[in-house]
DNA sequence: TGCACGCTTACGCGGCGTAAACGTCT
DNA sequence: GAGACGTTTACGCCGCGTAAGCGTGC
């Protein structure tokens, strides 16, 4: 019985984990460059615990909903602070509701945006409609590749340039 | 009549046009630096002409849709190609519509985390309740400012942060 | 022998902010 | 001599990508 762990202290080397989550070695060297991920060591090779995991789980999720690593790092600096999780659960949730907040305005910002852009676009055709008509494409013919069904898995925010 | 000119050569020193159009030196500087710009000089001292304030608006203006500063300096060059703006103007329609695809992609992405978020805050809320309902502040007494009119001019785009 | 995997250090991008250190004109 | 304006050079931010150059094991 003493032999048979529950946990076979499973452990993953970096691509394992790169694969499993699609991202890069890289990726997961720089937050460790951050502090926000500090996985043992044999001799100089990484070896990430199942803990690890959960970590980069919450990091993942973290940046998918648009926080940034140093706010990230505070949440999971509260683990183990001895309240169950609660202080860090409460971070996390202020946290997220900023974000929400954000993304509202963020949404406004968009359709404002979308606005402006197609009013310039219809003065710009109707200008060259008659300055130019050979060099204007109209927007029908610009999504010729084949209407195959395009999933939304791992979609990043295509963000703005001038962040 | 000679002596008065329809367009009185008008000139802007820097901080004329940074007050005008709310940005700062070091931004315009910056265009230059990277060819959006080329006043002319007076000793070392910037002087813009009409010219240079209309290519500072078209500049401010593809930033506020979301074009990179690359691609609008890729508009700009297309000025004074001798077909009267036409072909600029085709280019320019050309971002517009990939900026149209882009941010209505944006949008879609924003609504997917609004979703996952929204979940998240709700699963935090009900384990705080049972958990540390001390730590729960409800989401309503997160706005305290006084309600006042808020202008949605000069807003920049929020962006996230893992652009 | 060569290849896959790991490690390190370090520069690059975009769009400026923020000094630091100086000149020039009132 | 102080202050407002201008100039230059250069480092910092964020989230990594992309080498370059090395070691280790199969």
């Amino acid at each position: 019985m003493a032999a048979e762990l529950r946990r076979p202290e499973r452990t993953f080397t970096i691509r394992q984990l790169c694969l499993e989550f699609k991202c890069t070695p890289r990726a997961l060297r720089f937050y460790e460059d951050k502090g926000l991920l500090s996985p043992a060591r044999q001799g100089l090779n990484r070896i990430y615990s199942y803990k690890d995991r959960a970590r980069l789980q919450l990091i993942l999720r973290g940046k998918r909903v648009g926080l940034s690593l140093a706010e990230i790092r505070e949440i999971l600096q509260l683990y183990g602070k001895g309240d169950g999780g609660a202080a860090q659960n409460a971070k996390a949730l202020r946290k997220f509701r900023e974000r929400i907040v954000a993304f509202e305005q963020q949404r406004a910002d968009i359709d404002e945006h979308l606005a402006e852009l197609r009013q310039a676009c219809a003065r710009l055709e109707a200008f060259l409609e008659k300055s130019a008509p050979d060099l204007l494409v109209s927007a029908a013919e610009m999504a010729p590749p084949p209407p195959s069904g395009r999933s939304s898995t791992d979609r990043r925010l295509a963000s703005p340039r001038h962040a």
